[in-house]
Formats: structure tokens, sequence, C-alpha cells
DNA sequence: TTTCAAAACTAACAGATGTTAGTAATTGTA
DNA sequence: TACAATTACTAACATCTGTTAGTTTTGAAA
């Protein structure tokens, strides 16, 4: 036979795609051309192909990794046997954590989900809907609880879902502080507010 | 002469920078075309050219009205003469109002920014570190007068601007609650909380 | 050493892009 | 009505885009 391929720990396929996270990353899915990815990996244009289908798979492949993982976890926290505060602190400390370790995918998925197209954009579209609408559905049973104030739970998960997506500044505060101390700020100002 | 221009309220070069926006918003700035900017003004991509300069000039303006918006509000807050929970506030409200009222531009200004080049995107970063450090002084200034809650205060900064910059949502909320009642409900999930 | 698939290369495509040149139409003013 | 500036148009440019075709190189298995 011939070249089994000696996977190193990551296949080029794989490679491909952590570049291309970063790429898109920094510039955006649009301003990032197949050969300024291909010369980031170290071969021709023409050569990607041999490794993946086209530029759109790339994104596709992105935007639904980190999908999935959101969806996975928020399946968890709804079967959790705990009272609303923890399952919405559980929720928050997921987020920091993907931000932290897996920034790329996840801030690509997060800013340049449109540039896909149907079929894919509107399943994306969906995924998204749906995770909202159960975070907003754990807000209201607290608030029906008596745990959470009475405030809007739209307005409420959005700030949560947003005030969480600041990828690009994580980097730099997770230099000072420790990603927990992060979580913790992030749990305490998000729960229990400002004021003292 | 000649065709001084009856301006019939608005100037076709504030038609042209206004469908900008709007079409930066929807698409991203590198998703849109000229030839579509134009179908959309009502004329051949080439004769945008009597009016605005080219693409880049669009961009950089809307980003630049957005940037100089904030810096002055931020003017106005430092020297109010009052305690540092009404600083905030007044902050929040007027990143909430922003964002209901100059929605295109503000999304445009906070998503695509990344677009500009030097010298402007040197200048535009230099304004929002500026801008994040300014409200980073506040949140310091209400911990160490006993206000705020020791807590991470660039990290809350970046939460609150962050939180504040969900704009595509916005809209979908604001439909529902009226912008004071958002206003609202802002003010108290990040000033006093979700805890009741 | 031969073999053959995997993966690299060169060359080129067809289409879209921002923009310019040159020209014709429009329109308020003289 | 005639002038002249503004603004629209058509045509074209040079460049960049994602991708394909066809070919050569590579490297492990036989």
């Amino acid at each position: 036979m011939a070249k089994i391929k000696t996977p190193d720990q990551t296949s080029k396929r794989e490679i491909i795609h952590a570049i291309a996270a970063e790429l898109f990353r920094e510039k955006g899915f649009r301003a990032t051309s197949m050969r300024e990815l291909a010369a980031k990996v170290g071969i021709e244009a023409a050569s990607l192909y041999n490794h993946i289908e086209g530029k759109n798979e790339l994104l596709i492949s992105i935007c639904f990794k980190v999908a999935n993982n959101f969806t996975q976890k928020m399946n968890e926290v709804e079967s959790m046997d705990s009272d609303i505060i923890s399952k919405i602190e559980a929720l928050i400390r997921y987020h920091v954590y993907e931000n932290v370790y897996n920034y790329k995918d996840v801030y690509v998925s997060d800013r340049e989900w449109r540039n896909m197209e149907d079929p894919e954009l509107s399943k994306y579209r969906e995924m998204r809907r749906s995770y909202r609408k159960r975070f907003t559905s754990i807000v209201e049973k607290g608030i029906s609880r008596g745990e959470i104030k009475k405030i809007d739970a739209n307005t409420a998960v959005m700030i949560f879902l947003n005030a969480i997506a600041a990828v690009d500044q994580w980097q730099r505060i997770v230099n000072k502080v420790s990603s927990e101390e992060l979580e913790n700020n992030m749990v305490t100002i998000l729960i229990d507010g400002l004021r003292k």
C-alpha cells in the first residue's frame, strides 16, 4: 500500500481546521483567503483540497462543533437535580471555560456564522434559538420559584450570553487573572450584582 | 451656477451611508458589494463615486461616528458630580439608548471595525482602549470607595460592554418590552444581580 | 527495489470585486 | 433659453476569489 499517514497526533485535516479557526477569528471568514490559509499551513492553495471539501466546510465544521458542545451541556444542566441559581452558575462557568480553552472556535461560531448558507444556516439558527429558549425557561422557573428577581427573562439571558462572548478580551484578562478567578468574578457579578 | 442640491432633508451621501450601515450590519462589510449597495440606493455602482470616496470611507465614517459619541458621553459622565453607581447607571443607560435608536451604526462599529486599515484602525483601537480604561477607572474608584464589591474591574467592564452589545437581539426584545423597561432591566441585573 | 495511493505541485478557469475613464443626462440658475 | 455643475450611465480595468484539472513527488508496504 502506501502513505497510511503517520498521524503525529494530529492529521493535516485537523491542522487546517485549527489554522482556519485562527484566521477566521483574526480577520473574519470573508477576509480570509484560501491562499492565505494555505500559506500558513505551509502548502499551496490547491493542495488544501486534498484534505478538505472547501472553504464553507471549514466554517460549518467550526460552528456546529461549538453548537453541539453547548447543546450537550444544556442537556446535562437541565437534568441536574439542584436549585435554579446553581444551574445558571453551571452554565456561566461552562461558557467561561469554553471561551478560555476553546476561544478560537467559540469566537468564530459566535461572530461568523452568518456566512454559512442554507441548509446549515437555518439549522444553526434553530440551534441557537433553542439554546436561548431553554436558558430562558430556566430563568423563568427561577422567577416563579422566587429564587430570582422579577426581571425580564429574555433580557437576562441576552445579557448573560453576550457578557460571556467577549472572547478577544478574555485572553488579555486571563493572563492577569486565573481562569477560576475569572469564573468566580463572572458568577458574582452576574448573579449578585455589582452593588455592595 | 448650477445644481446647488436641494437637500430634501437628507443628501444622497447620507442616504448612501445609511444604506451601507444597513447592509454592513446584515451581511458584514466584506460580504457587501458596491454593486449591491448601489442597487439598493437605486443607481449604478460607478455613480456611488460621485458622492463618496470609496468603500473604506463608509466603514471609517460609521465607526468613528459611534466612537466619538461614546467618547463624548464618557466626558460628560466623568464630570458628573454624583456617586459611582449613578455614573455606571448613566453609562449603561446610554449604551442601551444608542443600541436601540442607533443600532445599525453601533452594530457595525462593534463587529466590523477590524476591516479598517491603518492609520484609522490604530486610531480606532486606541479610542476603544481608552474608553474601556476610563470605564474601568470608574469601577475601581467605586471599589475603593466601598460602593462596589471587590471584583476584578476589568472583568466587570468587559461584561458590561458586551452585555450591551447584543444589538441584533435587542430589536426583537424591544418589540416586546419598551425601551425604558429594557434600560431598567439592564440596570437592575447588572448592578443588583439576579438573586432575590 | 518496485508499487501505488496520498498529497504536493503548476496552471488555469470563471466569476466577483472595487474603482476609474469617458460620456450623456439632468437641473437649478443666469 | 443657454450655461455649467452635478450626477447618472456604460464600459472596462486589474486584481483577487474559490476551485478544478492534470501532473509530479513522496514514502510506507510489498
